[in-house]
DNA sequence: CCAAAAGTGTTCTCCATACACCCATGC
DNA sequence: GCATGGGTGTATGGAGAACACTTTTGG
């Protein structure tokens, strides 16, 4: 196949994933980041990511990288926005497609999910001075998370399937960076009718045990196609 | 430069532009396109856009690409989505980041800026098919517009520097396609303080001639920065 | 029995909506 | 004087915001 007759400029195109993870019971959120093993930026933690190939889509590759460097998969993952500054990447002309993925901390354990040697959740707020421009693309992901959060269910990607209230609104609070009133949190929550109350209970806690729920996400679908905004 | 040296899978990378342009009288939403001079798809109308070049920025690239085939500059410019599926361009591996434009096609005369041979506005809904997968681009940049002016001031970058109510209200109906409560529309943009009274008004209409407007630009990255929030 | 979080209703304010007529201008 | 759009106010209902106490459970 002649694919490199028509192309000029030839330039390398790498995609880059924001990982999000919440711990349900802390409600502190944190990113995954792997450590690098070669130059340049040997030895800083970075966002993982890699080389997209030539058979594979941008999504593919995203995924691909994901679970080679941090055994994730199955996520939530969705583009982010695409980086080309000239100067981005010592090695010459990288353009880099980020993603940002949302996984919950209990059903994607920490630790069993590390097949690369030296991948690690940091908290946001204590995150290390990350490699290349990647503190950029960490930026441009918390603003999009915040902004999302408000419009799309995607806070519920976060979660472990079965949550308490108090977990979503706590969730909410850690992203939105402000406090919410517990009434008013679930009513408005409640009231949109797409959560499923369980009949059952969190274990384990020395209080009164709160009653577990899931998301809807058939139901939401099919609201979503008859024009239904989401909106927290 | 050792550019190539680290960089395996090379690729080429285009930026492909999605302009809005709207004529204030009419009110009907338009977008450019260009007819293609060379294969593929020669003959073909498609999105101004081309190869990124190495010494220059995504962003630098689209409106570099969109002066020289349209001859449109100093537009409103944003970048929309990266689209990567393996066979998209018949030329090879080609991964191309979408930007979206939003001009006013009084300002920018649709004639006048036609540098290009064959450069032309579509009706939106007359639009013929395109080339590649632009007509799955156009289709990106549509829902992003209609969800963006929604809470963002992008719609005044459509209309020209000075204009009336009526007009305004007729973009937001065109765009979110559906009718609007008159009274409701002025009491709501007014009250947000962000339109400037210019104690002018249109001329040759054959009935009252309306009050001219302009948006306050500076007062409204003021207010952005206190954390207000843009709503219509 | 104490600590800790779960769970629950009402009031008030404000904003979105619905709605119809007179005004100014060009022809 | 008539056709065309410009411009204006009020009443109603519903949603968001503020707010405090009782309940349940484990230790």
């Amino acid at each position: 196949m002649a694919k490199n007759i028509f192309v000029p400029n030839p330039t390398s195109v790498t995609v880059d994933c924001v990982v999000f993870g919440m711990d349900a019971r802390s409600s502190d959120l944190r990113i995954l980041l792997i450590q690098r093993e070669l130059e340049p930026y040997r030895g800083r933690w970075a966002l993982p990511g890699g080389f997209v190939r030539f058979d594979e889509s941008l999504a593919e590759a995203a995924r691909r990288e994901l679970d080679e460097e941090t055994g994730l998969v199955g996520v939530f993952l969705e583009q982010l926005f695409t980086f080309g500054d000239v100067g981005r990447d010592p090695r010459g002309r990288v353009i880099s497609v980020a993603y940002y993925a949302l996984v919950n901390l209990d059903e994607h354990n920490p630790q069993a999910s590390t097949d690369a040697r030296s991948a690690a959740w940091f908290s946001v707020a204590e995150a290390p001075k990350l490699a290349f421009d990647h503190q950029g693309i960490l930026q441009t992901a918390l603003a999009r998370l915040k902004g999302k959060l408000r419009y799309e269910p995607i806070g519920f990607e976060l979660l472990p399937a079965k949550f308490t209230l108090s977990q979503l609104q706590r969730l909410y609070e850690t992203v939105l960076e402000g406090p919410l009133d517990k009434r008013n949190f679930r009513k408005k929550v409640l009231s949109l009718g797409l959560l499923v109350d369980l009949n059952e209970f969190e274990t384990g806690v020395a209080h009164r045990a709160a009653r577990l729920y899931r998301f809807d996400e058939t139901k939401y679908k099919q609201l979503k196609k008859k024009g239904f905004l989401f909106e927290l």
